[in-house]
DNA sequence: TGTACATCAGTGAACGCGCGTTCACTGATGTAC
DNA sequence: TGTACATCAGTGAACGCGCGTTCACTGATGTAC
């Protein structure tokens, strides 16, 4: 990083405070979710008082949202390093579920009960192509072995958001797939549906990624 | 209902205004979320001071556990009059998309991001059971083509929370994967996560269940 | 190296707000004789 | 049918609370000459 250099201790300093006002925050999410954010609390925990974090965030939503934007990020960069290490569509689902597993408030500020009203900035969805192209290319990679089907000659008329991607209409199909089988299996377990049932979630997860890597 | 006449004009009011709290705090929650709901709101909102609430609920955690639970209930009835009616389980899942699609945050309150420390009551966990009987008896009717995999094997070990259904191992996978494909489908879809992406979610939806119900 | 000035992190008081909840009360509705 | 009493819905004032946010300020850190 040659731009080191030029970064002053004042510089330093802010960008560490930030960090920690972030950590501090993450931590209130996973205790009671991300409504019971509170700019005051967090001041409280570091030991400031509540306004002097006006000095690092325009205001609590400016905070929330770069919450998200990192969680995207975090997220984008997990698919990307599995993906490098030449992980398969399978890998790759598996690395989101550590991901998620590894903080769930944080599975869900992204993926979960959207608040009305609440729209998310423009670059965020750009972070969430960089993580669908990876899945693209994954899905694109593997064999397949089944005849079209009626939907996937719908996704071959509609496939702008695939962003110029060359995959062939069943891997969009794969890659969308992939989604909706990892979130379901993903949510239903951290929101607890399966506690009291005694079987392993993982095994429930993997078993739905072998039918479509299969497919 | 041979009940009705014995329901003195006090106890029919008592009920009609509770009933009347409990659709202002759907609207409310539908405008901007659960976790926003507010008795002296809802008070406003019906021309009455918000103490007067205080004769119909015990408080808002009352209120919320009812409303939940009520979601569950009306969640449980619909599977079960669709099932009357002869739906098989592609029939219960379209229900499902349905009674979800109708109220999204009525489909949050059950399925989505789960407020930490907040625990369920018992008794809507039965309510839950009786869904998942419903989905059981779909899924045991349904022919099963294929060869049983690990993890039906492992289910078979862990069967309890079927709650002495008799459904073979193939049947519990299959209710089990009905719920983690229709919740991967819908939470994205309701959760704005295919907004800009052209296809119809509708056909995604059929497309994953379809794979399930041929399995 | 020393002085004058600018920058900026953090404080404490204050703002208005809405929240859940309690309490003592009024007044209408229903019940018993 | 009329009177005496009990029940109960709803009110208004008040409680303490924590919230986001603003403002004028102090004091430390960095910069220019």
């Amino acid at each position: 990083m040659p731009e080191a250099r030029t970064e002053t201790p004042r510089e330093r300093y802010r960008t560490q405070v930030r960090a920690e006002i972030k950590e501090h925050a993450w931590e209130q999410i996973a205790a009671a979710g991300a409504s019971a954010l509170s700019l005051n609390a967090i001041a409280k925990r570091m030991g400031m008082s509540g306004p002097a974090l006006y000095r690092y965030f325009a205001g609590r939503d400016e905070l929330i949202t770069e919450l998200i934007r990192d969680a995207y990020r975090s997220l984008a960069d997990t698919f990307k390093a599995t993906a490098a290490s030449g992980a398969d569509l399978s890998g790759l689902a598996h690395a989101l579920r550590a991901w998620a597993l590894a903080d769930p408030q944080r599975y869900f500020l992204v993926f979960g009960t959207p608040v009305p009203g609440y729209h998310a900035p423009d670059n965020i969805t750009e972070i969430a192509s960089e993580t669908m192209a990876v899945i693209l290319d994954a899905s694109a990679a593997l064999p397949s072995d089944r005849p079209a089907t009626d939907f996937d000659a719908h996704l071959d008329g509609h496939r702008q958001w695939a962003d110029g991607h060359p995959a062939p209409a069943a891997a969009l199909h794969r890659a969308l797939a992939f989604w909706t089988r990892v979130h379901g299996a993903l949510s239903l377990e951290l929101a607890g549906h399966f506690t009291g049932m005694t079987f392993d979630p993982a095994l429930l997860f993997a078993a739905e990624l072998d039918d479509l890597s299969g497919r």
